[in-house]
DNA sequence: TTATAATTGTGACCAGGTCATAAATTTGGA
DNA sequence: TCCAAATTTATGACCTGGTCACAATTATAA
């Protein structure tokens, strides 16, 4: 038996391929052209027709955006949006649990997304260039939904020369759902930074 | 007032180009080049030895690590690759430290990644078609370095109903890295879990 | 049937590389 | 001081994933 697909009319083809990019941004035109039957040049004069740029662009704007709001804190990765911040005092983050953070099974959030939310919290408190974690006791104390906003408050409540003791809790809807005390550690400079930098 | 500013030392000039292009992933071979006085061939050489891709790539990885820093971790049901489990007793995984695990400046993996693999090891351990992490206890001993391969170890030393006590040791060159205790719950069905799950 | 729209192909060019090889330059040691 | 080795530069062929302008071909609808 043959099907017959039909080919998509051109502003079907082109609304279809906008949102194709803008989900998948990382086609070459080529792949497209395969995916639409259609040729290369089809695909060019549409996105052209559509305002929107090549593979190597679409990919730079991505990582930029990305880098952009990753680097705000001296390149370190904050999970979660961070709302406060007093270095070596407190600190406050916000994650809403989307899609792709739950189990499939139980749409409720992996362990690790709230680990890592806290986690990160609980570096960016420490006053560093880099801190690395010692030991971290936590307790997870109620799943949390997707779609949730999760608010992270950490404080540090103790410190020794480069030792940190921080507490981080995590709540949704003024419930707590984890509760955890890290210790960590600063490190200073890296010995060998004697030149001057260029720029 | 002329400064002769004296150019790096091969090793200098290396190390520090590492730490630039970490810091600072956009930039091309020839702004390199100007910036450290050097040809752009000696910026690609460097970038060989040090094993750092070209510009298109390093912005690829970004652009995909943005659009998916956990996301990747998350497609997998259990971090890293599963060698052995037999479930309610014990199980072993590998996972192998990279670029995109890794903090920018220490080049060692981020906290929440190690998480991820003794916690979804733990998981998997559960017999159960889904397990909620109840509390973790656990202790970072040691960072782990860019590149190297982390085996993590669990068994099920406990089990009182739908309760388990489970123990994760991640290894690194046979060297403790990473120890822990976790308390699991299986969870027969949610009551929300009335559809059959596709794929 | 034919005018118009839509699609496809072509060739020149570009950035930012890879890879292999060779030439030039710097440097350390006897 | 001179030479060999280390280091740095240069060169040319090739690659991907494009741009742009223009021409040729193929629908499609009146």
């Amino acid at each position: 038996m043959v099907i017959l697909m039909a080919r998509y009319s051109k502003e079907n083809r082109r609304r279809v391929l906008g949102e194709a990019l803008s989900k998948h941004p990382f086609y070459t035109d080529e792949e497209l052209a395969e995916q639409f039957e259609v040729s290369v040049s089809t695909i060019r004069l549409d996105r052209g027709e559509l305002g929107i740029p090549e593979l190597r662009e679409r990919t730079r704007a991505v990582a930029q955006g990305a880098y952009s709001t990753l680097k705000s804190l001296d390149q370190q990765e904050v999970i979660g949006e961070l709302l406060e911040l007093v270095i070596g005092e407190r600190a406050r983050s916000e994650l809403v649990i989307d899609e792709s953070m739950v189990l499939a099974k139980a749409r409720v959030a992996r362990g690790h997304y709230l680990f890592a939310q806290a986690n990160s919290l609980a570096i960016a408190l420490v006053d560093a260039p880099m801190a690395l974690t010692g030991s971290v006791e936590l307790k997870f104390i109620q799943p949390v939904q997707l779609g949730k906003v999760v608010v992270a408050e950490g404080c540090v409540f103790r410190r020794h020369r480069n030792k940190y003791w921080v507490k981080v809790t995590l709540n949704v809807d003024s419930q707590e759902v984890l509760r955890g005390n890290w210790i960590l550690f600063s490190i200073g400079e890296l010995e060998d930074e004697r030149e001057t930098e260029m720029e």
